[in-house]
This record gives structure tokens, sequence and C-alpha cells, in this order.
DNA sequence: GGTAGATCGTTTGTATGCAAATAATTCTCC
DNA sequence: GGAGAATTATTTGCATACAAACGATCTACC
């Protein structure tokens, strides 16, 4: 007999468990992230937005599709975020004067103060997510994702 | 000096590095992840539907929450998926006669045949979104992300 | 200097995800 | 057996994601 049964609990085709798969597992996590996230931010930002302050934090003005990329969120994607955090006086956009194709994204005084008010809750989210594991597993965890994506 | 000048590449306030964030990356390779299942998949299915197949075929006959909570998708979210696998023809909807609030989900015979003929495929996903990793990392891998959902 | 190709930003359409409110039904427990 | 609590499904609203098509602008290169 090739499989234990009973041992296992989900039999299907050719031995493949939904369940032990990468992007199952992934997706479950992902959505505990966003869990602790949101209890942790509460409606105030997004995880995506929170992405976008702490770059802009870190980079100075930046052009949109850049920052984007800088990010991970195409061109559709991050405009939408930037519109949605300018309207709420985070950010603030205006043409590049060497680039007319260009639109720069800068941090407002306010959104700056966000940033900075965030810095210690996202810390605290990363540890909450990581909680389960300790200080090994998470390097182990963190090196073996990096190397995937 | 706390920190090295220079040889870090992305300083911020009190050591937050972004890109280092357990969440931050786990967005990038979920998005690694979704590209190489549309790949694969093209606009047959997308992850979630693909989810719901497979769960199905394992399952049998399920009632519509039963099914979400099976592959963590909430009562709003399968109701669109199933909505759409119905209208692809791959699932169908009836009511339970044992209890008049559920909806009962079940695989039509195209479904079931699109869920064989995915298996394979989704093997390949798995196998290719891990390519980075050697054998033991990718059961570290899995073993690590598994304690954290 | 002029054009072909690349880049930038926008828009539209579709598909998750999640919170909150609602109606219908079932369960619990006195 | 009946009231209150819990469960099931639906709907609405908002926020990512991503593909595709588009116009405007820049760059490369001849």
């Amino acid at each position: 007999m090739a499989v234990a049964p009973g041992k296992k609990s989900e039999p299907t085709v050719a031995g493949y468990t939904l369940d032990d798969q990468i992007g199952f597992i992934l997706r479950k996590v992902s959505q505990r992230h966003t869990a602790i996230f949101s209890a942790a931010f509460g409606n105030d930002l997004t995880a995506p937005q929170w992405a976008t302050l702490a770059k802009l934090y870190e980079m100075g003005p930046t052009s949109q599709n850049q920052l984007g990329r800088l990010i991970a969120l195409d061109a559709a994607t991050i405009k939408g975020i930037v519109d949605r955090l300018s309207v709420r006086g985070f950010t603030e956009t205006s043409p590049d004067p060497d680039d007319a194709r260009r639109v720069v994204v800068a941090l407002t005084d306010a959104g700056r103060a966000e940033a900075e008010r965030g810095f210690a809750l996202a810390q605290r989210i990363s540890d909450e997510t990581l909680a389960p594991l300790d200080a090994t597993q998470r390097a182990q965890l963190i090196t073996l994702l990096k190397a995937m994506s």
C-alpha cells in the first residue's frame, strides 16, 4: 500500500492535497497577517497604504510608477492608493518639471507624522505575525521567503 | 556607530525596514505564485476557483459556507466564486432538504473533469513556485508557514 | 531632426477579500 | 413549546490586484 489509510485526512488524486500546497498556505498566512494588521492600524491604514507611506518616508518624493515598483504595486493599483492617501491628506502629487509624463508623489506633514507614528505599530505587527516562531525559525522563514520572491 | 553606513540600503526609523517585514515579503511571494498560477491555468481558473473545485472533488457536495470555511474564504467571497463557477457549468447549487438555510454546492460532470485535469497543473504550479528551494528547504518552509496559519 | 520604440500615467473591467447589515431558519435551554 | 441566541446565506460598500487598451511624452538611434 502506497499511502497509510486513516493517517492523512485529505486524500485526493495522485496524492495532491490542497491543504499542503504552498499557494493555499500562503493565502492563509497572508489572511492572518491582514487580520493582525487591521487590528493594530484599525481603519487608519491598510497594509499597501502603510507600505506607500513607509517607502515615501524612506525615499522622499518619488514618481508614482517608480513608487509602485519599489513596493510591488502595479500602475493601476498604486494610483488608487495614492488617490486615497491624497484625499485624506497624507500625500500630495505634483507634475515633474523634468518629465511631463511623470507625477511626483510626496508626503505631506500629516503623512510624515502618520509614518512616524506607524513604525512602532508596524514593528509590533511583524512581531505578532511571527509570534508562533522562535528567533531562529523567524530568520529561516524570512530567508526562505526572500529566495522565492 | 550602531549601523554600518552604506552596508544596508534601506535605513528608516528605528531600524524598521519595509523590505524585510514578513507582510511585505508575503505579498511579493504571493504575487509570484499568482503569476505562476495564471501562466499555467491561463484564463481558465483562478487560484480560489481551483481551491473550490479541488475541495469539492475531495469532499463531495458541501454547504456553501462550510465549503468556504474549508478553503478559508468568507461567506461573501465563496458566494461570488460559486456563482461564477456555476455560470460556467463547473458547479451547481441546490437547497438542502434537511436545512432550509443551506445551499448545497456540488461539482457537475464538467466540474469533475476540470478538477481531474487540474491536479497535474496544480502540482506543477506548486513545484515551480518552490523551484528556488531544495527539498529540505521546501519542507522547512511549509512547516514554518503552517505554524503561522 | 525625426521617427520608432519605450515609458508614464489613466481608465475600464473583472476577481478576490473583508466588514457590516439583513432576513430566514435552526438550535438551546429553560 | 417558545424566546433568545446562533447559523446560513445574501447584499452592499470599499480596497486591493491585475490585464488590457489608450494618449502623451521621452529616448535612442539613424
